[in-house]
DNA sequence: CGATTTTGACCAGCGC
DNA sequence: GCGCTGGTCAAAATCG
């Protein structure tokens, strides 16, 4: 019996081992893609430039919530608009999502029932929308030219001065498939994200080998024209490798603790497989 | 009562 | 200059 258990914990624990592996690995890929997206966005520049502008119109109607562009993919479980939410209450709820960058502007493709509008609008005044792990406040409705369904338009309302928009808006030809633009970058840390670290996250900082009181911009020749998206303690002079190797080792150590993880990984995995099997579709449609 | 959504009005860019 | 369009504003409505 007691060796029954001994070969059970045994196998147990050479699974989270290589679940651990895996994470790290997922979590690699997702900065290369990261790179690549700002690689990718150097070459849709003038894409992006034609975005900075929230007031100025894109070419003749092909902007529109714009499905099936080269703009680098990513895995939504990594996302950048997803970190923490592993226990929100939002994330998990999306079937299928996509998400595109191009520099700081994100796409992301939801697969919802047509039927359901969750995420396109709250369901009852003061339910403020969390899908995402961040709280959005929803400022105008538009119904645009080319899609008959109205376009959403939120912003961060977590942060008073959070810069980040986000647009959404059904697919004219999935309506199944909910479409949700977000620009900007977030200055502050999603809302669910501390409750979420195994440790505080200033303790993880305090943990960092560097100096994070003093600001130090190793970029001498331009000055820092915004402000940094990223949290207070995380100042440009940081070595990010080393903090990103303790976050990882970090998530993933909690994660491993956890007894469901394995179950939510194997449906992360073959969410991602049916993700890109999404995207495809959606390239050679467009 | 405060926070949020709704929705019509308004503004600015673009094409003709 | 005018009309079209996307994006934003702001007052009113609504909810907990």
């Amino acid at each position: 019996m007691e060796t029954v258990l001994m070969e059970e914990l045994k196998r147990t624990r050479s699974e989270n081992k290589k679940l651990t592996e895996m994470l790290i690995f997922v979590c690699e890929n997702y900065n290369n893609s990261l790179k690549g997206g700002t690689q990718s966005a150097d070459l849709l520049s003038e894409d992006d430039s034609n975005s900075k502008s929230s007031k100025k119109r894109k070419g003749s109607g092909g902007e529109d919530l714009g499905i099936g562009n080269t703009a680098h993919e990513i895995s939504s479980s990594c996302g950048a608009d997803n970190i923490g939410c592993g226990g929100g209450a939002g994330c998990c709820k999306r079937p299928r999502e996509i998400i595109k960058t191009i520099s700081n502007v994100s796409k992301v493709f939801a697969k919802t029932p047509p039927s359901d509008t969750t995420l396109v609008s709250s369901n009852n005044k003061q339910n403020i929308v969390v899908k995402d792990g961040y709280q959005w406040r929803k400022y105008g409705q538009k119904v645009t030219r080319d899609n008959p369904s109205p376009r959403a338009y939120y912003k961060c309302s977590f942060a008073p001065n959070c810069p980040v928009k986000k647009k959404v808006q059904r697919s004219v030809e999935d309506p199944s498939l909910v479409v949700a633009i977000y620009e900007g970058e977030h200055n502050h840390l999603p809302p669910n994200f501390q409750a979420e670290m195994p440790l505080g996250f200033n303790q993880l900082a305090s943990m960092i080998p560097c100096s994070v009181s003093s600001p130090n911009y190793t970029s001498s020749s331009s000055p820092r024209p915004n402000p940094s998206p990223m949290p207070d303690f995380i100042r440009p002079g940081i070595d990010m490798s080393a903090f990103q190797q303790l976050l990882v080792e970090k998530m993933a150590d909690s994660l491993t603790r956890n007894p469901g993880f394995t179950t939510s990984l194997a449906a992360a995995i073959s969410t991602r497989i049916l993700d890109q099997d999404l995207v495809e579709s959606w390239e050679n449609t467009t």
